[in-house]
DNA sequence: TGAACAAATGAACAGATTATCATGTGAACA
DNA sequence: TGTTCACATGATAATCTGTTCATTTGTTCA
């Protein structure tokens, strides 16, 4: 059987490839990254995160925009800070299969 | 029990982080997508990519390149082409995971 | 109310990214 | 052997991205 006859996963039209590409320019910064880490671990405001990632409040916020946009995060209000989390399940299991990906390339 | 308080993946290291950023950023470009979305369906060479994205081979080989240098397509000599096709199958399932987080967000 | 604090926003600049164009490389075969 | 074909590569220009700095918004609480 030849290895590409049978796709495991049905074709996308332009417009969701397009979709596809954006969401994953999400996951790939640096930065958005390591907000997306840290929140894995915990839920923190945008304060905390700064603190955690050695960055400016500023800088954070920006991405943060950006993760949101994306609904990977989720938003609320605690007295004078908001705190931010994951938005839901798609994010571990996203970077977990990049991090499959990446320890199988240094294995070989 | 607070949702965030037992994370599902072991926290990574800086460097791994930024390796996961590098992977995730060759998924999210709209050509690169496309490249992999094709060879989902089956393997090609060159030309054939660049027929069917309607893009100059130029273009197309350099995408390539990336995505050679990032494991995630192969390539096999065949006769005077080039044939491409996915490395493993990581590349569908992260596709697919991709495709996931957007459909359930399409679906809200 | 208004002072203090947390976060969001906008403009601007530096660095990165992508397609193009021109050219180089190497395998196949007459 | 040398021409041809498929692909790779390098330099360039246009565009995009991320951080910084300055400012604004909005909430808390004295």
């Amino acid at each position: 059987m030849h290895e590409n006859d049978f796709p495991a996963l049905p074709a996308a039209d332009e417009e969701t490839l397009c979709d596809l590409a954006d969401l994953f320019k999400i996951f790939g910064d640096t930065t958005r990254i390591r907000i997306l880490h840290t929140l894995m671990q915990s839920s923190r405001c945008v304060g905390e995160i700064a603190g955690v990632l050695g960055m400016t409040q500023s800088a954070i916020s920006h991405q943060l925009r950006l993760l949101k946009n994306a609904n990977l995060v989720a938003t609320a209000r605690e007295g004078k800070t908001i705190r931010y989390s994951l938005a839901d399940d798609h994010v571990r299991t996203i970077v977990g299969q990049g991090l499959d990906h990446i320890s199988e390339k240094a294995r070989r």
